[in-house]
DNA sequence: TCCACGGATGTTTACGTTAACAATTTCCGC
DNA sequence: GCGGAAATTGTTAACGTAAACATCCGTGGA
């Protein structure tokens, strides 16, 4: 900077001056200082900059597994939102969720040049290290159960299920199966949760559930298992590729879709209308979390801390072709 | 720091060194000065920091569509390879792949704070805007032709294609069709280029190209279309996504696969184990891709820049159930 | 006893920027 | 032509940190 003013022939202020399209400048020093910069190829210190202001306009993003269907799509709508307000955004992956990476990645973003923080993760790892959480940083958390301390941002688990399943049970099904997620996930607990509770309300039996890892693959070994049980007509899966994975062990093992079983997912991934048949499944809608986390961060951020609480984000089931209604127990056309 | 220095009753650069976990420092001394640290929530200041030593520790990433199957996996092994080594990464995400767009991306990056930029775009863009890249700044491109201008980390396109369409043909198929990705995509017409001269070199016809846009959806369009041709035996798809397409629009034409038709998909993403049938496809090593990156960009940051030059990850070709050895032109079984 | 030496700690300075204030120039009306 | 207001430009200081150098102290050897 210095350089440049002396090679425009004026003081250090100006050039900021001119670097800030602020008023006050004459048409011609500002032309010269312009020239000056382009022959110096001057681009503002940001970290000066920083210091100076006190702020970043910077965004912490800690996250565990970038590839998870929905977090890439979070991720980026917080970074289209994000910089349509000037801020960049940071990402710290925590490959392992423990208690000590999650840890880690909190001390490092204490040391790193964010205003603030959104955390994507697995709430009961939240529990253990939330006192280490750096008392000046604002945070705002998806999909957990951190309500009662952080603002939280949060698809509507709960409402979407009840849809899915209301949906399998309008159609005449007198049970639906569910093929879980991890138990460690808060996710997928609130998923399991709200499907028991549609059954119980409408007076059906919950039958045992099946746990997978999220993966198509446990999709698989857990649609061969309900494959084998002729009396099941309706599969919930709690998300899509393991409702591919169902699909395809039902595939297998002879039983067809959605002619003798039904099957619905969650998220509504971009491929989930290519499957064999399109997939019926809960729409997330991933982009509108992302945006509400921004806005709640950088209300934080302008306006001080917020009060906890849950901001839910609406889902919709969308309807395709692997329900339909429940045909006679288990009779084969021939 | 200040305030530490006060409370601890030493001086700031006895903070620092403590800071630091520098030498030279008395046990006691040491020990008050946590104390104070940790009464007043002191966290270093990484602006500060970062304007003392000149160096940001930031490596900014500016792609298309975070989405994309393959991106995000890049991004999380660019990002964990990069905390390995002590950098953080920024993510600059270009919605819609404009010029200005890019060109806005690269002048927000020049002011951004990093020390080094990643580059996952298409790289036809990257021609016109080559100019505006500021020029201290370290820059390495991922899948992209730009090798005789920068760094360039690439999957093996050229010789996973030629593996999938050699597999094809080895297998007794008489030519191979190929479902493209969409023209202005570089990698797309790498593999298409591969495609169109693995057949030549092997003596076979080229048929015309079908053209999608990586959905699955345009994959099923485009399987209609060859679905439609009896002479089609063979179908190498630019894509995973696409070639789940494709299988279902076979489906639901009537057309077996692999007896009547045999696919062939690019990527090897996670669910690609469990279409209907598992899919026969090109694995791509994302994370190698990335940790090449990474190590690529550090080495300039440390050492100044590197010669352009093109940096090739190997492929493999995983075969699962979607091909199969070529039969009778469409004799049906009944 | 005194000096030289080395370890521990303090002081000064600079990193690049911009707010606040000061100084200078320009311009207008009388 | 002059006073004064407004516009333009310059000067100073501060943001938080750490390198370089300075100072202080105790220790050990001559």
């Amino acid at each position: 900077m210095a350089d440049v003013a002396r090679l425009a022939g004026v003081s250090s202020q100006t050039v900021s001056r001119v670097a800030n399209g602020q008023t006050g400048v004459v048409e011609s020093t500002r032309e010269q200082v312009l020239a000056a910069m382009r022959e110096l190829g001057y681009r503002p210190n940001s970290a000066a900059r920083s210091l100076r202001y006190g702020r970043f306009n910077t965004i912490g993003v800690i996250l565990f597994g970038l590839s998870s269907t929905g977090n890439s799509r979070t991720v980026e709508a917080i970074a289209t939102h994000a910089a349509a307000e000037g801020y960049a955004i940071t990402l710290i992956p925590v490959d392992v969720p423990t208690q000590d990476n999650v840890l880690g990645a909190f001390t490092r973003m204490g040391e790193l040049a964010v205003d603030g923080v959104i955390l994507i993760i697995e709430v009961h790892l939240l529990d253990a290290t939330a006192v280490s959480l750096p008392p000046g940083v604002h945070v705002v958390v998806v999909d957990s159960d951190a309500g009662d301390r952080y603002p939280v941002v949060d698809t509507d688990q709960a409402d979407g299920t009840r849809q899915a399943v209301r949906h399998l049970i309008d159609l005449g099904h007198r049970t639906v199966h569910h093929v879980a997620g991890p138990a460690a996930s808060f996710a997928a607990e609130r998923r399991a949760g709200a499907w028991r509770a549609t059954l119980e309300e409408a007076g059906l039996p919950v039958p045992e559930i099946e746990r997978g890892d999220w993966s198509a693959d446990s999709g698989h070994r857990a649609g061969l298992r309900l494959a084998a049980d002729p009396s099941c007509t309706a599969i919930f899966a709690a998300n899509d590729q393991m409702a591919l994975g169902v699909l395809r062990a039902l595939h297998e093992s002879g039983r067809r879709v959605p002619a003798d079983v039904s099957v619905v997912g969650f998220d509504d991934i971009a491929d989930s209308s290519a499957y064999l048949p399109p997939l019926t499944t809960v729409h997330q809608d991933f982009a509108e979390v992302g945006r509400r986390c921004v806005r709640l961060l950088l209300d934080q951020i302008h306006d001080g801390p917020a009060a906890p609480g849950t901001d839910l984000v609406p889902t919709t089931l969308t309807i395709r072709q692997s329900t339909d209604r429940v045909r006679g127990p288990a009779t084969p056309d021939a």
